[in-house]
DNA sequence: TTAATACATGAACAATTATTCATATATTAA
DNA sequence: TTAATATATGAATAATTGTTCATGTATTAA
């Protein structure tokens, strides 16, 4: 394992950051499961629908999440199950202190 | 898979905005190989003394890095190879875009 | 005992970021 | 067409955070 470049070093550091807020997580979680649409995914981690969808925005933006549109809803699911890995050794870690 | 508490979901969180940031990146990378101690850390990622200093405090403090004090010196490794797979898992997604 | 080295840490500052509030857009129902 | 529903988004604000600079503490060398 050779040492990380700086640009990966920012890669690295980036995409942990979006797994690292609360909400964010909340958002994740529910989506293991199952697409979801803005408000049900609101209803459920009882975050407001405004909050949730920029939330959404970034995990979009940063390829962890997709979408499809039908009708007035968008439904929401997990980009890939690269997602699931890294979101599970999380949890496994937490578990484990 | 049951939906995450409300406290889980900030632990979560927190674990992972550890990982978050690009100087604790490269301090972790480093850190794969073998323990080191804090100016060599420093020289090998090219970072302040003080700076790679703080973020250490912030990774023992989370229980991210261990370490042990040697005369002048203190030497920092990982604290458990939980670390390093949830680092791999990230670099494993970065490499996959 | 004095100087040098290694590390830690507080204060200050700049930058980033998550939420709320208000409102805009788009789709469907009436 | 009008109202209702679902979602998106800009602006503002508060809070968090990473770095630098200065300096403190501890250990070893001279």
């Amino acid at each position: 394992m050779e040492m990380l470049s700086e640009e990966k070093s920012i890669d690295l550091a980036e995409l942990f950051k979006i797994f690292g807020d609360s909400t964010r997580v909340k958002i994740i979680n529910v989506l293991l499961h199952k697409e979801l649409c803005v408000n049900d995914i609101s209803e459920l981690i009882n975050v407001s629908q405004s909050a949730v969808s920029h939330q959404l925005r970034i995990l979009k933006q940063s390829k962890l999440v997709k979408y499809r549109k039908d009708g007035q809803n968008t439904y929401y699911s997990l980009a890939d199950n690269h997602i699931e890995k890294i979101f599970m050794m999380g949890v496994e870690h937490i578990d484990e202190i």
